[in-house]
DNA sequence: TGACATAATATGTATATACATAATAACGTC
DNA sequence: GACGTTATTATGTATATACATATTATGTCA
């Protein structure tokens, strides 16, 4: 068929998307240029472009200028997962929401802290940890340093009504952020507060945010081993 | 500034990112149409139309026709991870590449695998192990199963010089994945596989991967817990 | 008042055109 | 033949225009 009733780029791109899946275009290959395309397709340049575009963003195709377009040889693909808030993510779940403070005072950084936010050692920062609960049931365990340089005005916070998540969601934005994930064993003091055996598997979140030049908190996310992450691409 | 020397679809992107950064667009307000957006940067309706749609892929914004676009309620943001293959993810990290084959045989699929893959529950599929070693020290122990149906040319292949992994990238595209990632604890068999001691916390990756209607691969790739899974954002 | 048809409107997309830019290919010089 | 310059070319982007589509707002009639 292709007899397009109406050639839309959504068509376009789903076309070039099954020639690449079914081998049409090997991995490596170069496909016809846009104008060629756009003959064949019956459609403006311009159309052309943007599934490309999309097709290439996606990591499915390379484009160079001049030298053309051709279909990833490593289809290395992409997933996107989002950065939660938990209480949304809870919520989205069909849990009921709770936090509880357990701590929430100025202190030295550690060195590890320190270090992983570029900051120099001993510095002074708010050290917040809270346990954010899913129908009462614990469900992530949050260790937070936060950059008092950064957000001054979080030191009035009392984080009786808000989770420090929520407060700086909505408080201080971020441009950078490197995450990190990895599997880790329950210590007596987190054991403790997720109710979970001591030396039971823990899903390890961490995270740190930046705004350019900027650290503003380093987190430590901790889950039961009973969570799961889960992404579709 | 905005004295726009050339006024492109980047540079308003980023005005405008910077307006719902700083908050002169408050999260859940309405802001100005498109319309009125090309008269103030001085432009025409399509490139703000570009940078607003690339916005809201992003998930900053939230546009509904009609309706106007507003900023976000909750700034959830995404974050990219490439889906690698192991070969390359070890080298990259500079560790020479090895990996032996555990077993390759053809099998009844357990339940809890078929019932992954959407198969009924005895189904005859191609079950490969095998563990994948950085500088001789295992990595990643992979546990998969493949559909036959979808990929019937597998069943010739020994295994001898390729890994299942490389050998389904190239033999065999996908277009939608379900991944999953979460802590455990390793069995005997996988603590003798990778290494490690027996209950030592693992990290395991899960993903299934179809083509429309059709699915070709379940594969559960356990790392000792000190494998870290990095992104930035 | 309520149901339903209709108008108004913001975003979504397609098109032709023009020019910008990056990278290769061709060319000429030494 | 090595090297730098120029031409060529495919993609990248901007623009004006036109029409499509989804959704809300409005108005009409029972």
């Amino acid at each position: 068929m292709t007899a397009t009733a109406r050639k839309s780029f959504h068509a376009i791109k789903a076309e070039m998307a099954r020639r690449i899946a079914e081998r049409v275009w090997a991995p490596g290959a170069l496909i016809p240029g846009e104008e060629v395309l756009s003959i064949e397709f019956g459609c403006a340049r311009a159309t052309v472009n943007r599934a490309l575009q999309e097709l290439a963003r996606g990591g499915v195709l390379v484009r160079k200028r001049k030298a053309g377009t051709r279909v990833a040889l490593h289809p290395m693909r992409e997933a996107r997962f989002v950065i939660p808030i938990v209480r949304q993510e809870i919520e989205t779940k069909g849990g009921a929401y709770q936090f509880r403070l357990l701590s929430n005072r100025v202190e030295k950084a550690p060195t590890s802290v320190a270090q992983r936010m570029g900051l120099s050692k001993g510095k002074e920062m708010l050290h917040v940890q809270c346990v954010h609960l899913s129908n009462g049931k614990p469900y992530q365990y949050e260790d937070r340093w936060i950059n008092l340089d950064a957000v001054p005005s979080i030191r009035n916070e009392t984080f009786e009504t808000i989770s420090p998540n929520e407060w700086l969601v909505t408080h201080s934005p971020f441009s950078q952020a490197e995450i990190v994930f990895h599997a880790g064993v329950a210590g007596t003091h987190e054991a403790e507060i997720l109710g979970v055996a001591e030396k039971d598997a823990v899903f390890i979140i961490e995270r740190v945010t930046f705004v350019p030049q900027k650290p503003i908190t380093f987190v430590r996310m901790i889950h039961p081993s009973s969570h799961r992450m889960v992404t579709q691409l």
